[in-house]
DNA sequence: AAGCCAACCTGGACGC
DNA sequence: TGCGTCCAGGTTGGCT
């Protein structure tokens, strides 16, 4: 059994996404409250006085795993990490003590970006300059707005490394983490350790098919929540129903398509979970 | 030079 | 009850 909360990933983040949008596009900043916390990258609080406040939200947009914030003057780009959340709240409410970020669009809104662990990230960019941002810029396709295939029958055929790890590759493939990596291979009938180049292209056609499909139904699930509900949208939400899992989390526990024990084995300091009996 | 691995960080689970 | 220890993972950067 897994306890630990849901990290977002490419669904996730989606949901997050579709949740904000109606509450806050088309209003206008009117606080900023930026703490000067070391993320993965700083936040420094000045530029975002004067480059955030008083602009208007157009879109929000994702990439991958991460959200853009399009305002007229410029572009917010949220990365969620591995425990960050974007809350709407009432101004003046209690404030979880890991908030890093505020921004008030007045008629009693704001957004929240709170991230315990710290591994997330939120940066200012120029805005309609997002395919020119490093981070965004070297990241492969996603799966949900484009056909990943030749993308991933490209790089699988070029690598040695074991086919889960060019799942978990950004630049590869944008969006999935190690729960969806690993969901998606058993789904696909691919050990995740195999090495990538010895899979043939048709399967590997049909790996990239089975993203989009474990991707999707975790969409329509509102995201993953695993036993202890850590995964909320930015509503607080929590009354998601859990995907199934196959795999993740399940070692130990027979495979729902053949029945044998599901195993978990450590690699590249991840766990990768398959049924060795459906998974070659 | 591709691929592996440690480091970053903290809440929660677990054991004694 | 409480304390210590361990584990989870996205991404980067350093090492081989």
């Amino acid at each position: 059994m897994v306890s630990s909360p849901a990290v977002p990933e490419l669904p996730e983040v989606e949901t997050v996404r579709r949740s904000l949008a109606p509450h806050v596009v088309g209003r206008r900043v009117e606080r900023v409250e930026a703490r000067r916390i070391k993320l993965r990258r700083g936040i420094d609080p000045r530029p975002w006085r004067a480059r955030v406040l008083g602009a208007t939200l157009e879109r929000i947009g994702r990439r991958g795993k991460y959200l853009l914030l399009e305002f007229d003057r410029a572009t917010v780009v949220i990365h969620l990490g591995m425990s960050g959340r974007l809350q709407l709240a009432r101004p003046g409410r209690e404030h979880d003590p890991h908030t890093h970020l505020v921004l008030g669009f007045g008629r009693g809104v704001e957004l929240r970006f709170v991230d315990p662990r710290r591994f997330g990230a939120a940066f200012i960019v120029a805005p309609g300059t997002t395919d020119r941002v490093p981070e965004l810029a070297a990241l492969g396709p996603d799966p949900m707005q484009e056909d990943v295939a030749p993308a991933l029958r490209d790089a699988a055929a070029r690598s040695r490394a074991p086919i889960r790890s060019l799942l978990l590759d950004q630049h590869v493939v944008a969006g999935l983490g190690n729960i969806y990596a690993n969901e998606a291979l058993a789904r696909a009938g691919i050990h995740p350790l195999r090495r990538a180049e010895t899979i043939a292209p048709r399967r590997v056609a049909r790996l990239a098919a089975e993203i989009r499909a474990v991707l999707e139904n975790a969409l329509i699930a509102g995201g993953t929540t695993l036993a202890d509900g850590g995964f909320a949208d930015a509503e607080g939400a929590s009354g998601y129903f859990a995907v199934q899992l196959a795999v993740y989390g399940r070692e130990g526990e027979p495979c729902p398509r053949c029945g044998s024990v599901i195993r978990r084995v450590v690699a590249g300091n991840r766990s990768a979970f398959f049924c060795p009996r459906c998974q070659r």
